[in-house]
DNA sequence: CGGATTTGACCTCA
DNA sequence: TGAGGTCAAATCCG
């Protein structure tokens, strides 16, 4: 195990920590009095993963940049052998033609990277059986934010997407508000369709709509087991903490019965 | 009904 | 002129 994997292993640890904390309180609380400490802890499981998962991720690029740099004439950002740099073809824009681009390939065409996206695009890329998806960041109009990124299947089995960044984020404060990695059984039939949004303190739209909902439907009588199943932590917590604990499938309900 | 996605048309460049 | 990139109206969805 290296120094990478060491630091990630002692995040979860400590994410498990606090997690098992935290449904010892939920076991032993009926009240809210708690309901600060909870919210606490659950921050605390949501950093631990978070920091576990961006030191995979650091030590994954680590290694995806020493594997492209072994084979040069593969450093251009676009895959299909052949053909120019995406940088260099197509219509000019202040954007595509900087240098500042990076690639990524995962399996997960919904790979986190921690911003919000909106598709405004797809196309059937020419010598390629996959279409090719065109993101900008959500934030485009309300912070001026030029980044944009492009998603396309480049393997069929086993799946690998290819995802191409370029421009800067300009809506660095967003991107503490988006979190975990979406991932989906059958990626094919969701091709860019899918946006991974979570809350954000300042929204009066949606997502704070279905907490309010959420809230709505919270009783004061104890939770049953036979309400193990529908146990949401959207309930008990922020609604960015509660989607992350939701992805993490973390319901102490069903850990008691 | 508002916001996100889809998709055909259009723009630009090689 | 063909191909990639973008726009925007239509459509979908919660």
């Amino acid at each position: 195990m290296n120094s990478f994997q060491q630091k990630a292993m002692e995040k979860l640890l400590h994410g498990r920590g606090c997690a098992n904390q935290l449904k010892l309180i939920m076991d032993h609380t009926e009240s809210d009095d708690s309901s600060m400490e909870r919210e606490d802890l659950a921050k605390s499981v949501l950093h631990c993963f978070s920091d576990a998962l961006s030191i995979l991720i650091d030590t994954n690029e680590h290694q995806d940049d020493q594997s492209n740099n072994s084979s040069p004439q593969d450093s251009s950002p676009v895959l299909e052998s052949g053909r120019k740099p995406l940088h260099k073809r197509g219509r000019k824009t202040s954007i595509a033609e900087s240098s500042d681009y990076h690639r990524r390939e995962s399996p997960n065409p919904f790979y986190h990277d921690g911003f919000l996206w909106r598709k405004y695009g797809q196309k059937q890329i020419k010598e390629s059986d996959h279409q090719r998806s065109y993101y900008k960041c959500a934030y485009t109009k309300d912070h001026n934010c030029e980044a944009k990124k492009q998603v396309q299947k480049i393997q069929h089995n086993p799946p690998l997407y290819s995802t191409t960044y370029f421009g800067h984020h300009t809506c660095q404060l967003h991107q503490a508000y988006a979190t975990c990695p979406i991932d989906t059984s059958d990626p094919e039939d969701h091709e860019g369709s899918h946006m991974i949004r979570f809350d954000h303190p300042n929204s009066t739209t949606t997502l704070r709509n279905h907490q309010n909902q959420n809230q709505n439907h919270i009783t004061d009588e104890c939770m049953t087991a036979q309400k193990a199943e529908d146990w949401s932590p959207s309930q008990w917590m922020s609604s960015e903490v509660a989607h992350a604990v939701e992805a993490f499938e973390f319901n102490p309900f069903l850990d008691i019965l």
